[in-house]
RNA sequence: GGGCCGUUAGCUCAGCUGGUAGAGCAGCUGACUCUUAAUCAGCGGGCCGCAGGUUCGACCCCUGCACGGCCCA
């Protein structure tokens, strides 16, 4: 940023003029306006839930005494006294600053006050007249000003676009968003806590991997200039936590960032966190009571529930969740005949029918997921494990024993959305190599998202790999669901948008 | 990528059929020692997203671009 740029800005800005003015005001009182220390032994949530029922004659027989810091967001004045409401993470408290209390010296720091600016008070709790639950007080400490003035006090910030791209203005001014960071934070919390009770190791692999695997989708490339070669950010740890399978560990589960270059919409982030977890001796089946027990068990903890709204939706989830396997709900959502789907020309018929489109060259998988995704998937509201997909739709999960067209992976759908990702693992190496090399077929035709051949997952896989169940959690999409929020921008601090100009 | 909508003061928003750019909050000055959208009196504040075009004249009409939102692919 140039110089000239601030200066200008200084020239523009009425009220930064003002406010930087006032610093010096505070310097001549001998305030550093940007300070230290202030040890704050209370928090404004903790005294509200401790004295915040107490009466006025309660609270002045015991004459409580507390230390708080915060943000002023409320600037009341009547001359010789005046209420501030200080902010305290999300909790607000009103602070009473009078001048006979305070007395001459610190209520001249009060009469610099401007609402943004950074105080700590000490004092007494007691209730106004008006029946308001007030720290009465006795020193007032300056801790930092604001140049800015904050968003209006009424409407506060509505924009959006500021809202994201300046989300700590959001914070100042919508404190329901704290309830989200808090809420996302409590869930991935509960997810550990539960993973490793049941016997897992939560371990890091490589966020930047020279061949990206583990899933369907476009990476980001980026450049090590010491080695001089191309690197990828990760699409899915799948890989190396299977090679980790493969050394030796049982169970192990990762909460991280996956990358993927695509579209940007209400529930796709660039960056996203991903759970994934991987159970050695397991089959899919064993995931299914898993993934309720402890979605439910989060459910409990978090919301203090096992059913919740989404959007003006009623999601229950007590287990047992539905089942219904990838065939079977194509079919009787549609009410189609089991022939429908058996060929690819019934099914393109059936895909007319239904008003679905369809390349005109899609083969008969592509011809089903599109009628998938159209017709089933808003449907799934309620939580519903999805079951046996093509073996082509999934390159890494292990073949059906009855039918080897489909493999041993279910997909968890909440309110119409892909929640979670799971299968019994492929672990031969051979049909592995060969669903490589299908792959890489798709790649030299010009499928960006097809996926790449890695020799070294394959060696791993050739030293053996037990049978092993993994799973993908879709983070973000999970906090959308227990926080009602409609946008995976709304649970991400800091999502991706153009760079403002 | 396409469609629709938005972009005006620090914030939230008005702005008629094209004729000198407005309000509330915030700010500044003053009054006020229990207010809570405090109150009362006065004052200042604008690249109307950017660039072209039409017009005697454009916040307003037209074109392009940028950024954002929603929907679709």
């Amino acid at each position: 940023m140039s110089k000239d740029l601030t200066v200008s800005m200084d020239e523009l800005n009425d009220q930064r003029q003002q406010r930087i003015k006032k610093l010096d005001e505070l310097r001549s009182l001998g305030v550093n306006p940007f300070g230290t220390r202030f040890e704050a032994t209370d928090r404004a949530g903790q005294l509200i839930q401790l004295h915040g029922k107490k009466t006025k004659e309660e609270l002045e027989r015991s004459g409580i005494h507390c230390r708080i810091a915060g943000r002023t967001v409320a600037l009341r004045r009547f001359g010789k006294a005046a209420f501030a409401v200080l902010q305290d993470g999300a909790d607000r408290l009103q602070v009473y600053l009078k001048k006979d209390t305070l007395g001459e010296h610190a209520y001249r720091i009060c009469e610099a006050l401007d609402v943004g600016d950074w105080i700590g008070v000490s004092g007494l709790l007691f209730r106004t007249k008006t029946d308001e639950f007030t720290v009465d007080a006795r020193e007032l400490t300056f801790l930092s000003k604001a140049l800015r003035p904050l968003p209006e006090k009424w409407h506060g910030l509505t924009d959006v676009e500021t809202r994201y791209r300046q989300r700590y203005l959001d914070l100042i001014a919508n404190p329901a968003v704290h309830q989200i960071v808090a809420t996302r934070s409590r869930l991935i919390a509960g997810i550990r806590a539960f993973l490793c009770e049941k016997g897992f190791l939560e371990v890091e692999t490589p966020m930047m991997q020279p061949i990206p695997g583990g899933a369907t989708a476009r990476p980001f490339v980026t450049h090590h200039n010491a080695l001089g070669v191309d690197l990828y950010l990760r699409v899915a740890p799948e890989l190396y936590l299977k090679r980790l399978i493969v050394g030796g560990f049982p169970r192990v589960f990762e909460i991280n960032r996956n990358f993927r270059n695509e579209g940007i919409s209400t529930i796709h982030n660039p960056e996203f966190t991903m759970l994934e977890f991987y159970v050695a001796y397991a089959d899919y089946t064993d995931l299914i009571t898993l993934t309720e027990e402890m979605i439910v068990r989060l459910s409990r903890e978090v919301l203090g529930k096992t059913a919740l709204e989404y959007q003006g939706q009623h999601i229950e989830l007590a287990p047992p969740w539905r089942r219904w396997s990838y065939r079977q709900a194509i079919l009787e959502v549609n009410g189609l005949d089991r022939t429908a789907l058996q060929d690819r020309a019934p099914a393109l018929e059936a895909a007319r029918r239904l008003k679905v489109e369809v390349e005109p060259e899609a083969g008969l998988i592509a011809i089903l997921t599109a009628i998938f995704e159209e017709t089933v998937e808003p449907k799934l509201i309620q939580p519903t494990f999805i079951t046996d997909y093509p073996t082509e739709l999934s390159p890494l999960a292990r073949r059906k024993d009855t039918d080897p067209s489909l493999t041993d992976r279910f997909e968890l759908y909440i309110a119409g959305r892909e929640i979670a990702n799971a299968f019994s693992e492929l672990n031969d190496p051979l049909d592995q190599r060969a669903r490589f090399e299908a792959q890489v077929v798709r790649r030299e035709a010009g499928d960006e998202e097809a996926h790449y051949l890695d020799e070294d997952f394959l060696r791993a896989l050739e030293y053996g790999m037990p049978p092993t169940a993994g799973e993908g959690i879709g983070i973000d999409r999970l906090v959308m669901l227990f926080t009602n929020q409609a946008s995976i921008r709304d649970v991400i601090l800091f999502p991706q948008l153009r760079p403002e100009k």
